[in-house]
DNA sequence: CGACCGATTGACT
DNA sequence: GTCAATCGGTCGG
């Protein structure tokens, strides 16, 4: 950590624009502190929004829910969306920018019994890739309920990042459409952990890099 | 102010 | 595979 907190490669990623950054975030750990203890989820599958592509809610320029996006890289973005969901994102790239990434899911890592307990009031006994795989699953796993971190920093008093244990390599990173929208469809702007349980959807898909 | 709809999920045919 | 739930954000009149 360095002086103001943010890790140094964490804050050179989210400087990036977001295509850049989002396949740079595979592989790092939401970490957030509650008061039932410590819950942390490796990120697996993420996707790029900005503001020149239709389907982002930067697309139209800012306004008050999407302010957030229009920050400097390093603070969450989260909405409320289909009356029921929340959705967590990480703002990259410079201020102004309108970028993001949607983090979409994660495997758990710490805390499992607080996020069964989020998820599904300490009831049923769900499989393990079930917890956090999917957008509004991931933000109920870490006991979001409501928009009122959006705009936050990343920061230990709300929600931060821990870097990789093992850097995730490219040829494990695959590229493909992203899910749920209707503009855009076509552009790869999905990026995931090969052969990661957790990831369940598999549209047409390539790999990164070479 | 009314109408439309969504970066989803879970239940069901 | 289809579809309802459910409500705040956004935009048009």
């Amino acid at each position: 950590m360095s002086s103001n907190g943010m890790d140094k490669q964490l804050r050179a990623i989210l400087q990036k624009n977001s295509l850049q950054a989002a396949p740079l975030l595979l592989g790092w750990t939401l970490v957030r502190q509650t008061q039932a203890g410590t819950i942390k989820l490796r990120i697996v599958e993420t996707e790029a929004y900005h503001q020149d592509d239709p389907a982002s809610h930067s697309f139209r320029g800012p306004t008050i829910r999407t302010a957030p996006m229009f920050q400097a890289g390093g603070r969450l973005y989260i909405y409320f969306t289909y009356g029921r969901h929340f959705c967590l994102n990480i703002v990259t790239g410079a201020r102004g920018r309108g970028e993001a990434v949607l983090i979409r899911v994660a495997e758990p890592i710490e805390g499992i019994e607080i996020i069964i307990k989020n998820r599904f009031g300490n009831v049923k006994g769900p499989s393990f890739h079930n917890l956090a795989n999917g957008p509004g699953k991931l933000t109920q796993a870490l006991g979001i309920k409501d928009t009122s971190l959006s705009g936050k920093k990343l920061d230990l008093s709300s929600i931060f990042l821990e870097p990789p244990q093992k850097p995730v390599k490219a040829q494990e990173i695959v590229a493909s459409s992203r899910i749920g929208i209707r503009q855009a469809t076509e552009m790869p702007w999905r990026f995931y952990i090969k052969n990661n349980p957790c990831v369940s959807k598999h549209p047409k898909a390539r790999h990164l890099g070479l």
